[in-house]
DNA sequence: ATCAACGCGTTTTTT
DNA sequence: ACGCGTTGAT
């Protein structure tokens, strides 16, 4: 260990004196917030100088340590709290953050202002010199949707065939570049080539350069023209080198080499930079977050101090043993080992169910148990490895009419609804943001087609202005259809009214006033469709919401940086949501689904990555495990629809890979089971019986203990074919009836779902197409195929 | 302009 | 299977 208390003289010259770190130590105790830290803790919080990782496990108080230090460095006045540096990756991380500081040391904690995120304060570093990137300091922040728009204008100026090089791809491979911080001239020759033969480099920097036209900067380029910024004016770098005496770094792991390159510039001189993070929790490798960036730290950073937070506070022994049992068949991590204090708890418990309708069938009654038992909904959740598992357990929860809620759904910002009245917004706010007036220039329909754009289009480009401009000018000469004409006299007129209001009124009710005299509200108003009320909604919370901020400017600012959903929270639900959405979240309760080969471990991450997926993989089961408390239930199905399909699935090799003595097999209820083979990780007919690994030992010590039959042998059903052992129940019944396709399953009378047009009533049948009675879109003639019985 | 039919992709998700 | 965006017919 190369830990040692930070009592060897600091280097760092008069500032930590004998009398200052004397007078820190008294301020300390009368604070009292080093009371309670463990001795690693403390050392991670009191090692101010220097390079030091911290090796946080997962409920290791990583966060009290981050928000202690900084309270320390204040309190002991080695800084003022604007000479930190405290970068996260989340707004909701920085948020907290910024909470428990407050908590930690009151108001003297609020003035943070380089408390942020990587993107956050990239932006607020990029306004301060924009002209030195080739930017106005108003630029605008594109979104992903903008960003793809771009895109495809890049390809189509280009002549590219956009059907066979999607502008998603390219976008992707820009995306690549970007976090790993390669601007168009340092994109390697060998890579620049491999995107529309060859033209993927010349695509990047026509890219940037229309960017550049349009005054705006995607995600990527918050940190991107921060290095450029740093690189081509030392002075510069040197003076935010000398602002951040102290730089703090959480979730070190999810660090892309962008990020990577942005802290080592700034943290070249002081060298006092303190990341906090866990290999084992690093699951973002698919978007660029380099592992390595952890695993190399003491490399970059020469005499780096490394403490590790071993001490387990959330859960008891079983599940942590379990989740350290797993984690340590990975070869490329640190090495930590979690330990607790706490008792042993019960067991993790695994469960097999014939598919995985009955699956979350066990599921939920296993929730309804708990909370029959006094558990709170609010401190169970249910962690699936794909969004699409969610439909069937979300149906079954529905049935039951059991409360519960998705986490990291669509969000807020992204809806379609959201994305409209932000573009009015920012037209309103800035003429030349092309990009939004695109949006929502025939939003609602005002017959202002593709024709009249390409006309806009043209016109701006031959006179360097942007479409609002061009619309505007158009309206002047006669080039345009009388009517045309009319409504776009009409649109930029209403713009320019608007943003004389902006000047006057407050801009919630400007806001207000845009979406209505814009016809927006009303062409919702209109909408029969089952959501329209929902988008209303959103939108009235939109409106609401913009009043938290000094004005309109601010408020585009937040919103293009943080694109989340002010949810409700508190309510007694159970928590839905994948594994990745669940890091950092903690509940008594967790249940883990879908532990199949395949499905998790991820066949496409394994197909992509190898060995390095795998271990992700394992990682994002090591998270999984180590949100639970109390109880960690793991299951999985032996047959399970994949894209459509039923196919036969074996348990993931994770199972196997739990340490038995903290792990139970688990029955499903009697009439379900086919017997213990039912577990067999080669569910062939008369199961061949490959290696007979670790975990179905743990399943008969369990059948010992609970005195089970264990009498079956292979599955006696072709693994193909359903409900043979599941027992009589209705659904299948209702599945067989579709897929058998009788050529009239629907009658006169009959109650009816549209996806789109909602329920109503069937008037007539003809052949495979009805005319159905909608209650909200009236009459309509629909084939048989678009509507379901009700 | 509207709606049905066709085709495609389909892990995870933040800023 | 399913949900999407795009195409093609009215």
């Amino acid at each position: 260990m190369q830990n040692r208390p930070n009592a060897l003289p600091a280097a760092d010259g008069p500032s930590a004196s004998i009398t200052a770190r004397a007078l820190g130590a008294l301020r300390r105790d009368s604070d009292g917030y080093l009371d309670g830290l463990n001795p690693e803790q403390r050392l991670a919080v009191e090692t101010t100088e220097g390079p030091i990782l911290v090796l946080a496990g997962a409920g290791t108080g990583k966060t009290r340590v981050l928000t202690t230090r900084i309270a320390h460095l204040i309190s002991t006045g080695r800084a003022r709290p604007f000479d930190i540096l405290a970068v996260t990756f989340t707004n909701k991380a920085a948020r907290e953050m910024k909470h428990r500081i407050g908590t930690l040391i009151g108001p003297a904690g609020e003035g943070m202002p380089w408390l942020g995120t990587f993107h956050a304060i990239g932006t607020k570093i990029l306004r301060r010199h924009a002209e030195l990137v080739g930017l106005k300091s108003d630029f605008t922040i594109l979104g992903t949707d903008d960003q793809l728009r771009l895109m495809k204008q890049v390809l189509a100026d280009q002549n590219i065939d956009e059907k066979r090089w999607p502008a998603r791809s390219l976008s992707h491979l820009i995306d690549g570049w970007k976090n790993r911080g390669l601007t168009p001239d340092q994109v390697p020759p060998g890579e620049a080539t491999s995107f529309a033969f060859g033209k993927g480099g010349a695509l990047y920097t026509a890219y940037q350069a229309r960017l550049a036209t349009l005054n705006a900067v995607d995600f990527g380029d918050l940190l991107l023209l921060c290095l450029k910024l740093w690189r081509d004016n030392t002075d510069i770098l040197e003076s935010y080198q000398d602002r951040f005496r102290y730089i703090l770094v959480d979730e070190y792991q999810d660090t892309n080499v962008a990020q990577y390159l942005w802290l080592r510039l700034l943290a070249q001189k002081r060298k006092n930079v303190a990341c906090v993070g866990d290999d084992d929790q690093s699951i973002y490798g698919w978007r660029g977050a380099e592992v390595d960036n952890i695993l190399r730290f003491e490399h970059d950073f020469p005499g780096a101090t490394v403490v590790r937070l071993e001490r387990n506070y959330r859960s008891t022994g079983h599940i942590l043993a379990a989740a350290s049992g797993l984690i340590a068949k990975n070869e490329s991590r640190l090495g930590k080992t979690l330990r607790t204090e706490d008792e042993p708890g019960e067991p993790v418990t695994v469960t097999g169910a014939w598919d995985s309708e009955e699956e979350a069938r066990l599921l939920a009654e296993a929730i309804e148990s708990l909370q029959s038992k006094k558990h709170p909904l609010s401190e169970i959740a249910v962690l699936v490895r794909i969004s699409a598992q969610m439909r069937e357990i979300e149906d079954r929860f529905v049935q039951l009419g059991l409360p519960y809620r998705v986490i990291g759904g669509p969000r807020f910002y992204e809806r379609a609804e959201i994305r409209d009245a932000l573009a009015y917004l920012r037209v309103t706010m800035n003429v030349s943001d092309d990009l939004a007036f695109e949006r929502i220039v025939n939003t609602p329909k005002r017959g202002l087609g593709d024709a009249t754009l390409q006309q806009l289009h043209t016109f701006g480009r031959a006179e360097r202005v942007p479409l609002l401009v061009a619309a505007r000018r158009l309206c002047e000469t006669d080039e345009l259809k009388p009517k045309v004409r009319q409504t776009l006299r009409a649109l930029t007129e209403s713009f320019s009214r608007w943003a004389r209001l902006v000047e006057s009124q407050p801009h919630s009710e400007v806001a207000q006033t845009i979406l209505e005299e814009s016809g927006y509200t009303e062409m919702w108003q209109k909408d029969r469709s089952a959501d329209a009320a929902g988008r209303l909604e959103n939108l009235k919370e939109f409106v609401r919401s913009m009043e938290e901020f000094p004005d309109m400017a601010a408020f585009l600012e937040h919103v293009s940086l943080v694109m989340e959903a002010s949810e409700a929270e508190g309510a007694e639900r159970v928590s839905l949501m994948t594994l990745h959405a669940a890091k950092g979240l903690e509940f008594d309760t967790v249940f883990l689904p879908g532990w199949e080969d395949g499905l998790f471990p991820n066949q496409r991450a394994l197909d992509e990555s190898g060995r390095a997926g795998l271990e992700e993989e394992r990682r994002l089961a090591h998270v999984g495990l180590t949100r639970a408390r109390k109880r960690a239930k793991l299951s999985f199905a032996v047959n399970r629809r994949i894209h459509g399909l039923w196919s036969s699935t074996i348990p993931s090799r994770f199972i196997d890979e739990l340490p038995a003595a903290s792990v139970d097999v688990v029955e499903a209820p009697a009439h379900y089971s086919a017997g213990a083979s039912r577990f067999d990780r080669n569910p062939q007919p008369f199961g061949s019986s490959y290696g007979t690994p670790g975990w179905q030992r743990a399943q008969e010590r369990t059948q010992e203990r609970t005195n089970a039959n264990s009498g079956g042998r292979g599955f006696g059903a072709s693994p193909g074919r359903r409900g043979v052992s599941s027992g009589p129940r209705q659904i299948e019944g209702e599945l067989i009836a579709k897929s058998t396709g009788t050529p009239s399953a629907f009658s006169e009378g009959q109650r009816v779902f549209h996806t789109k047009f909602g329920p109503g009533n069937v008037a007539a049948v003809d052949g495979n197409k009805l005319t159905v009675d909608f209650d909200k879109a009236g009459r309509k003639m629909v084939l048989e195929s678009f509507v379901q019985p009700a």
